[in-house]
DNA sequence: TGTACATCAGTGAACGCGCGTTCACTGATGTAC
DNA sequence: TGTACATCAGTGAACGCGCGTTCACTGATGTAC
């Protein structure tokens, strides 16, 4: 064990009301080799996220406010981020990894079952359960927050919107259907689905049962009806020719 | 001519640079007789509208922001409103009825043709570019703002939602047609046209036009699905009986 | 009509506070010899 | 191995600023006589 390690692992024991933050960072093992930061951004994040809830979107969030949450001095901030908006931008990126594994993950339910729907929101309200925080972030800075901001969320927003098209087009041409104006639907559906997760993340589980239900039934609704119209388009092109 | 009007109006010539809110209230024959307030709720709330914007939810307005706006010192604003808080509902009340004369609007439009959605969105996506500020506040205080923000919001957004739901129940049934769960259709047209909305709001005209077109076809994806499944349902216990 | 008085919308000055940001520092860590 | 030195994450103190809120005021308006 090198001496340094030792000597950080014996100011742990004597220091009890060290910070946590450093604490964590001593015991690290890694701390005797490489360099580390004792606070990391992620340390900064996670402090941001806990802050971050029903009444807060990250823009309203003071870099004091975030620095005391993280157990450091305000100045500190300053080896870690720029300025608020870099947090913020990291903020919204965390939360875009955080949309592209319900995409995933839904996508494996989906196959392994013949119901698409369903499981997809299942899937998709779970993940809103449980980073809650992180999606709250898009649902938020796309509405306030500056242009850098909107712009950031609305970049996640379409990533998810163009899977669902793919996803869209490629499920109902396996089942022999068509679908009118696929893009327009899975954007339908994507804009839906997150104005109703945001009424989701703050209401208790019986209501996010409800919520999910509901949003299984308008999902159906804009899928028979892309359906209905393509039919009947074919049906004109027929009378037609 | 009383000589209090008189006087006021001899005043105002004199100092050109009077405050505006005063020269108005000056010129208002009322003045003469019943007492009446130089600057009004009115003023204030106007003046809050200016500032807020697509980056600026009321809920992030500071008070002196707002006094400054409107011309008058900061504490003067406790002559009007108990505190900002007053102020967010009063503006969230506007917007309701805001929201209720497009209501009014789209009615009178409708029952003047044949089609429904489209001169419905035109009147809707109209208002929006006209009360922009005024809706602004819905869309916001909705996803960000305090609790009684979202609840006075979220009543607004569900008078809307029902207004919706009889008309589509009315409408359909005037057409020998049949809905499934129209409440439903509702719920998921209202939160569609308001998240578009709200990206409407601060996109160019070109692009308004756009969304339009897009939300008229999604509410008919919606409500073609509706039927459709309304007649699947309708199948389906005549097979049963 | 004129006068004396009450009312009260708007004000200037001041308060204490939390904010973002800066500065020179300290002291643990990593490196060269 | 031990020692001297460089690095740099985190800090304490301080700054100027805008904030919400208070206080005692002023002066125009409305009222009673």
């Amino acid at each position: 064990m090198s001496i340094r390690l030792y000597n950080a692992l014996i100011d742990r024991n004597r220091n009890p009301l060290m910070h946590p933050a450093r604490a964590v960072q001593s015991s690290d093992a890694q701390a005797a080799t490489t360099r580390k930061a004792l606070i990391t951004r992620q340390d900064i994040i996670d402090a941001a996220l806990r802050l971050v809830g029903p009444h807060r979107s990250v823009s309203t969030l003071s870099l004091r406010e975030v620095t005391r949450e993280a157990g450091i001095a305000p100045n500190s901030f300053y080896r870690h981020f720029r300025d608020m908006d870099e947090l913020a931008v990291a903020l919204i990126d965390m939360a875009g990894q955080s949309l592209r594994r319900i995409i995933r993950e839904a996508r494996l339910q989906v196959s392994a079952t013949q119901e698409v729907t369903r499981p997809s929101v299942t899937v998709f309200m779970d993940q809103l359960a449980s980073d809650a925080r992180l999606l709250h972030v898009l649902l938020c800075e796309g509405t306030v927050g500056s242009d850098s901001y909107k712009q950031a969320v609305d970049r996640e927003l379409r990533y998810f919107e163009d899977e669902l098209r793919d996803d869209l087009v490629r499920l109902t041409r396996e089942r022999g259907q068509q679908l009118t104006q696929p893009a327009l639907a899975a954007k339908a559906i994507t804009r839906l689905v997150f104005a109703l997760g945001g009424s989701a993340v703050e209401a208790g589980p019986e209501q996010r049962e409800v919520i999910a239900d509901q949003m299984v039934t308008m999902i159906r609704m804009i899928i028979f009806g892309a359906q209905a119209m393509a039919a009947a388009e074919a049906e004109e092109s027929v009378a037609a020719g």
